[in-house]
DNA sequence: GTAGGGTTAG
């Protein structure tokens, strides 16, 4: 396509396609601005406005066809591409540059562009090299460049060490600088460290803008401390950015992370301007603690005639699935198919998570079936479904196609797969795959994975190799290893070893109520029915009434939410009905119930 | 005519 076609294809005006003769010079047939700007000037424009419009093969065809490039549209070419997000096409166009424009001098503009595209590749050899260019090219004081090479260490590097050689280099910094450091630690994981450097940009009296403002928030979040959240939400008042959606949102995420539910929802009621981003953060913020508010809030957006993204459903999805409430997630489903971003990988992700945790597999695996691309998350919802509904074989079939696939398993993997295994009895497969994650993979076991290997025995009542495997454990057991255990001697009545397992995980984690039912229950067995009666006195004095357990049912295309000893509303009758339905499919499948609980329970009069 | 840092999902 020549430009003329492509200028006349996104109808350009024709006053510019005119003057796009790359041999006419100034034609005086035409008015200012158009005569006033030369052809090169005008194409530049054109790329710039093309990258803008995502159209990357215009640009491109726009730019061959320019006789002489200067250093401005080589310029404008790296930066467009990286701006579309496409890094490797960007750097391959600095490479160009630097090797067939022999008349051109990269330029400040040039390097901090190219040191995005290194960025975006997390490429620290690429960010290196452009770095030695830069100081050959005399680009040191530039403080363009100089920040753009912090983002780059503080991306590419396990460290923030060059990000911080970089910044102490620099004389004189402007807030980008300051920003650029705090983001780097904060997003690489270090939230006291992003927290230190914007104390000291307020002791230096740099002043702070809105972007410092949201990194500084974004720190105190992946801390979880709503203490210096709350400093900085009032510092943010004080300096007028409460104006400032994306600080807002910051802040709303920042009392959402840190379970301030209340105060998010002050937070949300309180700002004037909202974006979708808004909507997002408050939806998701709610979706784990509270998922029955993250739908309403959904509801609430769509009455309002805001438009969902894929950010949205991702988590009204997952809250369905943690409500289990496929008659609310089938609809949605439908909603996300009508927009054409059923392929998106994160929506498609929760969905298989929502029907494995709404009891349909089979639609689970018909979603991740037809996945184009599938990454490990993909892998790890189905193996967790299979699990789940102990389909052991198939997920440690599906394990071994991941393999193949070339997907290399981490950590949660192996718990997903070792926790089918337990579920599903096969404790031998188990033991194998512990074994290989270390000697296969390089993967090292945390708590979790012993926790899911105590299970995997413990179930099987090789309650003995269990408690050997804690003695042997590389550190100390935390209470979900203690935990397991304990269910396992719960499970075969293994009074002294149960009694043990409970002070563990007491010591480690005391005033949970679950601990103590699980004590009642050993001492019923073991006959103590006086220190059994104890246990549930102190269970009782636990459960904070504020926080009671809530369980759902949906009967008739309606919800019926109600706690333990709920007895009030009209709906009680319909739980009562699907409690007879599961008694009688309970008796079909021929269950027997542990009765111990149940005479203590008469006993006890509760 | 070209360049920078911040907020949402898994």
């Amino acid at each position: 396509m020549t430009t003329r076609k492509v200028a006349q294809y996104h109808q350009i005006p024709q006053t510019i396609i005119n003057s796009l003769h790359w041999q006419q010079n100034s034609p005086t047939h035409l008015n200012p601005p158009f005569v006033a700007k030369p052809p090169s000037i005008l194409a530049t424009d054109l790329i710039k406005s093309y990258f803008q419009k995502g159209l990357v093969k215009e640009a491109r065809v726009l730019f061959d066809e320019m006789p002489e490039r200067d250093v401005v549209a080589w310029s404008s070419m790296i930066s467009g591409y990286a701006s579309c997000n496409l890094y490797r096409r960007a750097w391959t166009t600095f490479c160009e540059m630097m090797r067939d424009g022999v008349n051109v001098q990269p330029n400040e503009f040039t390097f901090s562009s190219a040191l995005k595209a290194c960025k975006g590749m997390r490429s620290l050899s690429c960010g290196a090299l452009t770095h030695g260019l830069a100081l050959k090219h005399s680009m040191h004081g530039s403080l363009y460049v100089d920040n753009a090479l912090m983002d780059m260490y503080a991306t590419c590097c396990d460290g923030m060490d060059d990000a911080c050689l970089v910044f102490e280099e620099i004389t004189v910094k402007n807030a980008v600088s300051w920003t650029t450091l705090i983001a780097g630690y904060t997003h690489q994981g270090d939230g006291h460290g992003g927290l230190r450097v914007f104390r000291q940009m307020l002791l230096e009296e740099a002043e702070p803008n809105p972007f410092s403002f949201s990194i500084a928030v974004r720190a105190c979040a992946s801390i979880g401390s709503h203490i210096y959240g709350k400093q900085i939400h009032a510092a943010v008042v004080k300096h007028g950015f409460e104006s400032s959606i994306p600080v807002m949102n910051s802040i709303l995420d920042m009392y959402c992370s840190c379970s301030h539910l209340s105060e998010a929802d002050r937070c949300f009621h309180g700002m004037p301007e909202r974006d979708i981003i808004t909507w997002n953060t408050l939806i998701a913020g709610h979706e784990k603690s509270d998922p029955c508010k993250s739908l309403n809030h959904y509801s609430l957006m769509e009455s309002e005639g805001i438009t969902p993204n894929c950010f949205t459903f991702t988590s009204v999805i997952a809250a369905v699935a943690n409500m289990a409430v496929l008659s609310f997630g089938e609809p949605v489903h439908g909603k996300i198919l009508r927009r054409g971003i059923g392929n998106d990988l994160a929506v498609a992700n929760a969905l298989i998570d929502m029907y494995a945790k709404c009891g349909s597999i089979v639609n689970s695996f018909k979603i991740f079936n037809v996945m184009c691309d599938k990454n490990i998350v993909s892998w790890t919802s189905m193996l967790i479904g299979y699990g789940s509904h102990g389909y052991g074989k198939e997920a440690v079939k599906m394990f071994d196609q991941m393999l193949h696939s070339g997907i290399r398993p981490d950590r949660i993997v192996f718990v997903a797969v070792l926790n089918a295994c337990s579920h599903a009895g096969l404790v031998d497969e188990g033991l194998r795959y512990f074994k290989s994650m270390v000697s296969d993979y390089n993967v090292m076991p945390d708590q979790d994975v012993y926790g899911c290997v105590v299970d995997l025995l413990g179930r099987a009542g090789r309650v003995k190799e269990a408690y050997e495997l804690i003695e042997t454990m590389p550190f100390m057991p935390d209470e979900s290893v203690w935990g397991a255990f304990l269910g396992a001697c719960k499970a075969h009545k293994l009074a002294e070893l149960g009694k043990l397992a409970a002070s563990k995980v007491l010591d480690l984690r005391p005033k949970v109520a679950g601990t103590y039912m699980m004590l009642s229950y050993i001492y019923a067995f073991d006959g103590k029915w006086g220190d059994s009666a104890k246990m549930r006195k102190l269970m009782r004095r636990m459960v904070n009434k504020k926080e009671a357990g809530r369980s759902w049912i949906e009967a008739r295309n309606q919800i019926y939410s109600f706690v333990a000893g709920d007895r009030l509303g009209s709906h009680v009758e319909w739980v009562y009905e699907v409690v007879d339905t599961m008694s009688l499919h309970m008796k079909e499948v021929e269950y027997t119930t542990d009765l111990h609980c149940l005479i203590h329970d008469l006993e006890d009069g509760t």
